[in-house]
RNA sequence: CGGAGUGUAGCGCAGUCUGGUAGCGCACCUGGUUUGGGACCAGGGGGUCGAAGGUUCGAGUCCUUUCACUCCGACCA
């Protein structure tokens, strides 16, 4: 490609609400364009190019892996979701809408209830299980507050996979293979990450796994042990109990926990003066869509005391309880081997679910097994957020001038600058390597414009392609210069062998 | 949803207090000079000043209503 003729409008000016790099970098490199709308975003030719490469990492690991791709309609029929039990669960991040004939419909956020009656209407027989079936396409959450650019935009690129199994152990044996996939994809994108334990929010199921990319900007915390494997998402770790006496000061904290149907109550919480409420914790305890704050309240009917506490406490209440509610702190020793246990920031990148018949259950998605019995089939659930892998990318990928692509990731292989466009022997230089390159399958992108060194430079550096070649004023003693973009090294080379170089190189 | 703020050229902003011809920087177009770190000179194009209503001889500016966006918080696979 030539520079002349790619729409890449790169800037100088740092857009006035970015503050995460990927979001700055993103924009200022023209990958990306703001639409105006919060949460919003097109994407331009190099953006849209490199949404593919990483797209084409997943799709073949997937495919390696035995998965099908389908694409389902992005607009969901509304009763599928009442059938699930969902539309109100979900809330107010789903997007809703009617047609001309009045029917209700929303923008798929996730894609369970439409992959799962896909599933019921053609499969009917153990014979043709297990089943993984994927997709990657756009989803739509009405999100709070988007911010960060890509990291949570309300439009964005999503893998979503389903499988479907005849047994439990089948799904297990699933899982496994997916978290075994996820790492091939996430270590060919060259992305540093961890997998961790997790809650599995609104989507439901058992146990579940998130894949963190590392980032200190990362929006969640995460708990992980420096001596083993044991990481976990802040809302699911847990740490060995410490152990209290009689003596211990204990808090009540009072919220007030939602349900289905505005079913509200009034909810107490009590642990020892020193450790925080981990609310995703205390809100599975009791088993609330929601938990919020209200005022505090003596009143207390339903009361759940930290695990921890257990035979200590002298509480009293209606309906007592005991339960892990307590945030894992730093320095809390590691459940598996004792390990000081330390917090980092990652990126939620992917999140693997065993869903078990949550879904398939109340949606009849039932197949005859080898007696000929109806049963509901065992499913699990796996996410990768495409368009957020760009963005962490690039939080881990990124100096003080710009982006610094990966190898599968990178817009283009070599970036090669002629410097000065009215010099003839670096326009012929230039020509050549670019022609040879490109009939060799190379995808070389040449900055032909009629612009100074200064900007041409500078836009290599923002844009961020790993390898690059200057044709400049050294060309006139016979040399050029072969650029690494990580850490913008430069190596001189003659003018005669630098193509032999790159043909070994590419 | 609570708190704070902003809407003026593609982007970044001034002008609003004190009403009187719509401005600046970047970007863009033409010509010339320049060509290794976001050049210089000269000329040029581009706006229903977020929207609606009101006050006034006259509104970007004052009043009322409304919409959108941003930031902090709460919230969130």
């Amino acid at each position: 490609m030539r520079f002349s003729r790619l729409l890449v409008p790169t800037s100088k000016e740092t857009p006035n609400d970015a503050t995460l790099a990927s979001h700055i970098y993103l924009i200022r490199g023209g990958f990306i364009q703001s639409v105006g709308g919060s949460g919003l975003y097109n994407f331009l030719p190099l953006g849209k190019k490199i949404l593919d490469k990483v797209r084409a990492v997943v799709k073949d690991e997937l495919d390696k892996a035995g998965c099908q791709e389908v694409a389902l309609s992005f607009v969901t029929p509304a009763t599928l979701w009442e059938e699930s039990g969902r539309l109100e669960k979900y809330g107010k991040e789903l997007l809703r809408f009617k047609d001309r004939k009045n029917n209700d419909f929303i923008l798929g956020p996730t894609h369970e209830e439409m992959m799962v009656n896909l599933v019921r209407q053609s499969v009917k027989s153990y014979k043709q299980l297990p089943l993984n079936l994927y997709q990657i396409n756009l989803k739509f959450r009405d999100e709070i507050r988007p911010r960060f650019g890509l990291m949570r935009g309300r439009e964005f690129l999503m893998k979503d996979g389903y499988s479907f199994h005849a047994s439990e152990e089948d799904m297990h044996r699933e899982f496994a293979l997916m978290e075994e996939t996820y790492k091939k994809i996430f270590t060919r994108l060259g992305l540093e990450f961890r997998v961790v334990e997790a809650d599995s929010g609104a989507i439901g199921g058992s146990g579940s796994k998130e894949f963190m990319v590392l980032a200190d900007s990362g929006e969640d915390t995460i708990v992980v042990c420096p001596d083993c494997e044991y990481g976990a998402n802040i809302e699911a770790a847990v740490a060995k109990p410490k152990s209290y006496d009689a003596d211990t000061e204990i808090k009540i904290i009072t919220m007030k926990a939602l349900y289905d149907e505005g079913e509200t109550k009034i909810v107490h919480f009590a642990l020892p003066v020193s450790i925080e409420l981990q609310d995703v914790k205390a809100c599975n305890a009791v088993n609330a869509n929601d938990l919020v704050e209200c005022e505090e309240s003596t009143d207390i009917q339903t009361l759940v005391v930290d695990a921890a506490l257990e035979g200590i406490d002298s509480l009293n209440a209606q309906e007592k309880s005991y339960a892990d509610i307590s945030a894992v702190q730093e320095n809390d020793a590691c459940i598996h081997c004792g390990g000081a246990l330390t917090y980092t920031k990652g990126i939620e990148a992917g999140h693997i679910f065993q869903l078990g018949t949550q879904y398939s259950e109340p949606l009849g998605c039932n197949f005859l097994d080898e007696n000929g019995k109806s049963v509901p089939m065992v499913m699990g659930t796996y996410g990768i957020g495409v368009s957020r892998l760009l963005a962490g990318i690039i939080e881990q990928n990124h100096d003080d001038k710009g982006c610094i692509w990966t190898k599968e990731s990178a817009p283009f292989d070599l970036h090669i600058i002629i410097s000065n466009i009215k010099d003839e022997a670096q326009v012929a230089l230039g020509e050549k390597l670019y022609e040879t390159l490109k009939s060799k399958g190379v995808d070389v992108l040449l900055d032909d414009r009629k612009e100074r060194f200064g900007p041409k430079i500078k836009d290599f550096e923002l844009m961020g392609v790993p390898y690059g070649v200057l044709i400049g004023k050294k060309l006139a003693d016979g040399m050029v210069e072969f650029m690494t973009r990580d850490g913008m090294i430069k190596e001189e080379m003659s003018s005669e062998e630098i193509l032999s170089f790159l043909e070994g190189k590419f």
